[in-house]
DNA sequence: TTGTACGCGTTATCAC
DNA sequence: GTGATAACGCGTACAA
């Protein structure tokens, strides 16, 4: 691998020549600037990651923390990675993915400085990784809401808008009796969403419908006898709101049970991932505008990289309803 | 964040002290050991990735490159990821994922020495960056076959065994009249599964079916025209060979046509995706055993970072067959 | 067993 | 406009 060294003896100049010239600094004789430019390509050189690094006292990288859970086979999350790649790249950062299993490979990864700043997603209550970060003092922005929001950067869905968007779907096609089916409530969105959804029935004095909400642990088995447990409850139920991946569950349980969707019961998910358009029927759902949130993170990361001091922003992103084919006039 | 002189200072020490300390090089008093670990511990000092790379002129990291296309959402590319990082981590490496759009992006990154070596996924026919990689001499291991595999390192599945598993599964249900949809050919596992299953047919003495074969464009509308296809070439069809996301689409489409999975037709899919026990009904198809290909990768990998001479090596991991219900006994 | 000094490839500072 | 030269933080001869 050629070194700047090489470079400028190739051109005829300084290394400092070729080093302002290859990021733009100063004003140079546009002959010079052809021949380092011409040396360069001639020998392939690119600047090396580890000593513009130290040099520099900057790696102008973002890593994208993504954790490693069972549950986190959800194909949304590859629209994530490959939005916020890309968002990332537009903002003129390198951009790395890093899988963490467990919070000391993230440490170990975080505090030795290969990047600048971090996005982080899957958050959980009380993530480990964002008391982590603050301690060792590295800039971060969180996708998704934490309990402790104080002094934290946030991007996250307008949890409380879908609620009011799948709610007020069901209304209009003359739903009252809706069940609410939550992902494991440790799950940070998860409470928040379901939060969002009791403060929205209230709204519509529909408070009665408090009652018809359930909770799956995550598991398929989970889903079933939470739907069991709803449905044991209240048979007169029309209506279920839930998460895309447990609404395949859903789906394909009523559907055991002999209810054909949505004649008999509508289904509305949330997250719009890519299995909610191969679902069986294809599922009503909201989309939450995943390129939205990744470039709104990519660009809160850089405006906090650049002003360290400046105060946390907290950015919800709206999201749309997809009406598919789960969700249907109420039956009479 | 501080240096490793902070830390020598803290324990009365040299930095070499520390430096050997840290690395298990040579032997220390164990007082001396403590006192340093002890400085370590209460400075959280980290080792900067970017000095260390620099210094000993390696990063001690792999990289996974993950190319950005529409097709990709097949959540089985988590398992890879997860399982790859795993198996890196264990090797003794720094595990980064790297997601490509384009091949520029790619060559910027690559051509920074910022990690030892590579692991490529998502092989393509021709892949660029197996030719940027050899001229680059950036050490490789391609997870997949791409069509030139001349002095380079592959871990991939023995797609060889996978037609086999599949056929001799419908064999035994008695089925013999056994259609094939392929993925595009132009993805090279697809190529390398189709002429495998070829060939099977042929050992059975069942070259009759090579008449019953399709490809989708990989869209769902292609694959169900190429059902269509297939279904009006012949209708005695009574079993369906195909990859798992397309086996979706059959599932559904042959529902649609009134069809009863097994009764009527059979199904068995190929790569056991998560999204193959939540089909309906759940779809018999062939696990890839994706932790076992993590592991012969990231072993290749480190054996080649160590050994830059060795003859390339070729590794099929076998796959295994997982019965679920969309397969039974052909109708008589 | 410990300390000093140099080199890794780049950027930043300051002089010319 | 261009060029010396001193960091950047760490590993490692080599000397003590």
């Amino acid at each position: 691998m050629p070194t700047i060294y090489d470079i400028a003896r190739e051109a005829g100049v300084s290394i400092t020549t070729v080093s302002n010239i290859l990021n733009n600094k100063g004003r140079f004789k546009p002959e010079t600037v052809a021949r380092v430019l011409e040396a360069v390509e001639r020998l392939k050189y690119r600047p090396n990651f580890a000593a513009k690094s130290l040099a520099a006292r900057r790696t102008n990288t973002v890593t994208l923390s993504a954790l490693l859970t069972p549950e986190s086979f959800d194909p949304l999350n590859l629209q994530y990675f490959g939005a916020i790649a890309q968002a990332v790249s537009r903002s003129g950062f390198n951009f790395l993915l890093h899988i963490s299993h467990d919070l000391e490979s993230f440490e170990r990864f975080a505090s030795t400085g290969i990047c600048d700043g971090w996005l982080l997603m899957m958050i959980r209550r009380q993530d480990e990784r964002i008391a982590l970060l603050k301690e060792l003092g590295v800039p971060f922005v969180s996708i998704g809401r934490p309990d402790e929001m104080e002094g934290v950067d946030i991007v996250d869905t307008d949890f409380e808008q879908t609620a009011r968007l799948a709610l007020e779907h069901l209304l209009a096609l003359g739903h009252r009796r809706i069940a609410y089916l939550a992902e494991p409530l440790e799950f940070g969105y998860s409470a928040i969403r379901l939060r969002a959804y009791l403060a929205c029935l209230k709204e519509y004095g529909l408070e009665g419908n408090a009652d018809l909400v359930a909770e799956t642990d995550g598991t398929e088995a989970g889903t079933v006898r939470a739907l069991e447990a709803l449905w044991s409850r209240d048979r007169s139920i029309t209506a279920i709101i839930t998460h895309d991946i447990p609404a395949l569950t859903v789906l394909r349980t009523l559907r055991e049970w002999g209810l054909e969707i949505p004649r008999d019961v509508s289904v509305i998910g949330c997250s719009d991932s890519p299995l909610a358009a191969l679902a069986d029927p294809p599922l009503t759902t909201i989309n939450l505008y995943v390129e939205r949130i990744a470039e709104a993170a990519a660009e809160a990361l850089a405006r906090r990289l650049q002003e360290p001091e400046a105060p946390p922003a907290h950015i919800l992103i709206p999201a749309r309803l997809v009406v598919r084919e789960s969700t249907g006039p109420a039956p009479r």
